[in-house]
DNA sequence: ATCAGCATAATTGTCAATAATTTTCTCACG
DNA sequence: CGTGAGAAAATTATTGACAATTATGCTGAT
C-alpha cells in the first residue's frame, strides 16, 4: 500500500461541497444540483449522488425525493439546541481530561492561546487564523477525555453549525474568548477538573449568545 | 400529497438490512455484497450502495473502497464509551425534562413500567415485549427535555449499540432496571430534577456494567 | 511440502442512457 | 384579467454495461 485509503471520487465530491456549505459560499435554502457537480467534476451522476446523501445525514443538504437537494436551514431554535449539545459535551470532556492532561498538554494549550492573542486584530485573514488555533484548542480537550467516541460526537454537531459560526464571526467578543481560555488554563493548572468543565461551559455559552444574537 | 413522503428504494433496503444488523441476524465482520442484496429486491446495486453509504455512516457498516462492506466491529472499549456518551446526555435530559413534564406525563411512566412489570418472565417473547415499552419510558424524557436536538443524538448513539444490547440481553437484572425506573419517577414527583438525573445516570450504568460482563 | 509469481475470477467504482416524477410554461376559457 | 387544464421541460431515480481493483487459486520451482 502507498499511503492510506484511495481517495474515492465520492469523496473530493464531498469535501469540496462541503466546504461550500460550511464557509458560507452556499446559502441555505439554496438549490444544489447534481447535474451542475457532476459537470463541475467531469464525472456521471453516481458519485455526485453519494456525496449529497452522506451530506444529507450530517444535516447540512435536506433532500426530498423527485424534488432534489437544497442546503440545509437551521431555525434559531436549531443553532440554540446544537448549541446546548457542545456545551453538555464539550464541558464534559474537558471535565474528565483535566486530570489526563500532561504537562506538555497544558503548556501546548498556554501556547495556543498566546499564539491567538497575537494575531494583528486588523489582519483580514484573522478568521484563518483564529480559525484552525481556536480548533486546537478545543479538540485537544476532547481528544485527551479518555472517551474514545467523545471526539467523533462533538465533531458531528460542530459540522452541523460550523456555518453559522463562521458567518456570524465577530470580533466584537475575541477579548472575552481569550480570557475564557485563560480562565480554562487556570483551573487545569490547579487540576480542578469541575472548575475546569464550568469553565469551558460557560465560555461555549457565551459564544451560544454573540451568534443567537447576531441571529436575531 | 397521499401520506407522506414516498418511500425510495434506497430506503427500503436501508431499513431491512439495518435490522439484520441490529437484530444480530448478520453478525459483525461478515462480509455483505451489494450485488446479493440487489438481487434479493429485484433492482440494480444503484440503491443498494446508497443504503450501504448511510449504514457506514451510522457506524452499522465498514466499508473498504474496492473491497466492500462488512458489519462493523465495536471492540469492549466502543461500546464502553458509547455507553458513557448514553449516560451523559440521558442523564442531562432527565434532570432538563423533570420541571417540564406534565402529570400526564408522569402518570404515562408509571402506566409503562407497570406494563413493564406485568410481561411474564417465562415469557418466549419478554424481549418483543420489554424493548419497545423500555423504549417508550426512554424516550420520553429525552422528547420533553426541551432540547429538540437530544433525540437525534441519543437515538444516532443508541443505534450504534442495539445489536449488542439485544444480542447480549439477559434477563438477570430485570428487577434492577424495573426498581431504577421506579427511582426515577419518584424522583421525578418529588420534582427533584438532579435525583431525577442521577437516577438516571445509574440506571444506564447499571445497563452498561451488565453488557460489559457479558462482552468479556 | 511450501511458497512466490502469474492467470483467472469476483467484486466494486463509474458511466451513459432510460424511466419516473415534478415543475414550469402555454393557452384556451370564464 | 385571472384561472386551471394540459403539454413541455427540467430534474431526479434507476438501470445495465463497462472499467478498475482486489481476492483467489493454480503452477512450478525449491
Amino acid at each position: 500500500m502507498s499511503h492510506g485509503k484511495p481517495v474515492s471520487l465520492k469523496h473530493k465530491i464531498y469535501m469540496q461541497l462541503r466546504d461550500e456549505i460550511v464557509f458560507g459560499r452556499v446559502l441555505p435554502g439554496q438549490r444544489i444540483k447534481e447535474a451542475w457537480w457532476a459537470r463541475k467534476f467531469g464525472c456521471s451522476r453516481g458519485p455526485v449522488r453519494e456525496a449529497f446523501n452522506q451530506l444529507e445525514r450530517q444535516g447540512l443538504l435536506a433532500l426530498t425525493p423527485h424534488q432534489g437537494a437544497v442546503v440545509a436551514k437551521s431555525s434559531s431554535e436549531d443553532v440554540r439546541d446544537y448549541f446546548g449539545l457542545l456545551e453538555l459535551l464539550e464541558g464534559k470532556a474537558t471535565e474528565w481530561a483535566t486530570p489526563l492532561l500532561t504537562s506538555d498538554d497544558i503548556e501546548k494549550l498556554a501556547e495556543i492561546n498566546h499564539a491567538m492573542k497575537n494575531i494583528p486584530r486588523d489582519d483580514n485573514d484573522f478568521e484563518e487564523s483564529w480559525i484552525p488555533l481556536n480548533l486546537e484548542f478545543h479538540t485537544l480537550f476532547t481528544l485527551r477525555c479518555g472517551n474514545t467516541k467523545m471526539d467523533w460526537i462533538i465533531e458531528d454537531v460542530r459540522m452541523r453549525m460550523t456555518r453559522y459560526r463562521y458567518a456570524s464571526f465577530a470580533m466584537t467578543a475575541v477579548d472575552e474568548y481569550l480570557q475564557d481560555h485563560d480562565r480554562i488554563i487556570e483551573a487545569v493548572r490547579k487540576g480542578d477538573s469541575i472548575e475546569a468543565g464550568n469553565a469551558m461551559t460557560t465560555h461555549i455559552s457565551r459564544a451560544k449568545d454573540m451568534i443567537m444574537r447576531l441571529f436575531a
